[in-house]
DNA sequence: TAAGATTGACCAATCAATCTTC
DNA sequence: GAAGATTGATTGGTCAATCTTA
């Protein structure tokens, strides 16, 4: 169909806005939504492979992060960027399923501690290789290694100046 | 082979392990995640000020972009990338505000189409330069230019490799 | 009084099932 | 039968209130 079957359509008035809402930061960071929006779908289909929710890896890898794989309901919460009812949401599923478990915080009977238990510490390395594999193939391989490593850098800085842990108590 | 210098030396069983739990792959992507946090932490400020919820404001933005102020429900949660229920209870809410309203589909009766109504376009008149500033200021202006600009290459080509519509299906 | 954790009520999304129209 | 949209049940989180211990 030629174009001039549109040609004679009245032109509306609000053409003027319209450059407001392209604005190219407006556009950025849609580039960053859409990009975070891909990379979760890639890393949930992963990780639903071993029956694992985005959160539920997040709180292992917390866990095996940190020295004797244990860290107080507290600390754990501070460090997924959730609400302490949230993190004890997670850990009863984790919990649940023999992947973590609670004991009591030495000193201070009002803590609880989180420990990753075996059954969690197997999940995990079966889990991560695949993840790694996933990440490498999804976004590594695909963008030049100078490009990936000023996307890095770019990201860190970001990151730092907005500083998500400063905003978490707000 | 080289057998390692620390072949002899009893270690808790688990440090091989711990090497994998820092992989740098790791570590990047946790980047993304923070980012993204942080970044949704300062819109989720802006728009709050005008009683919008993320999604709200994205759904307004996206009709507001298109021809005629107007999206169909299927449509629209393709460009959200979301479900289409999901889009139902989006709408019904911006409906219910006034903000968007339903009308019927020319030339099929099964589909409903979305219009932004003046009072919507209003919200995100005074919403966007608010954010824009926000932006300006939580993003842009802390970043070296050339590191922004070398952040956003990065995002779009990141974005493009990750192909998020063509998961939405899946 | 405040800190750590949990619970209940709620909110925003999902999936599966359904209804209408193509 | 398939596509567009909605609804009911469920999931995964939040906030406000509560309980226990410091």
């Amino acid at each position: 169909m030629p174009k001039s079957c549109h040609a004679d359509i009245p032109r509306v008035n609000y053409s003027a806005a319209m450059d407001a809402w392209d604005d190219p930061r407006l556009t950025d960071v849609g580039l960053l939504l859409e990009a975070h929006a891909g990379l979760i779908a890639v890393l949930s289909r992963v990780h639903a492979r071993h029956g694992l929710a985005g959160s539920d890896f997040d709180t292992l890898l917390r866990l095996a992060r940190s020295p004797g794989r244990a860290l107080r309901m507290t600390d754990l919460a501070a460090q997924l960027g959730l609400s302490t009812s949230g993190t004890t949401r997670i850990v009863d599923r984790l919990e649940g399923r023999g992947l973590a478990r609670r004991k009591a915080t030495a000193a201070d009977r009002r803590s609880w501690t989180v420990v990753l238990t075996a059954t969690g510490e197997r999940t995990l390395r079966d889990d991560v290789p695949e993840l790694l594999t996933a990440i490498q193939r999804a976004v590594i391989d695909p963008l030049p290694p100078e490009r990936y490593a000023a996307l890095v850098a770019g990201l860190r800085q970001l990151r730092d100046a907005l500083r998500p842990d400063a905003t978490i108590g707000s």
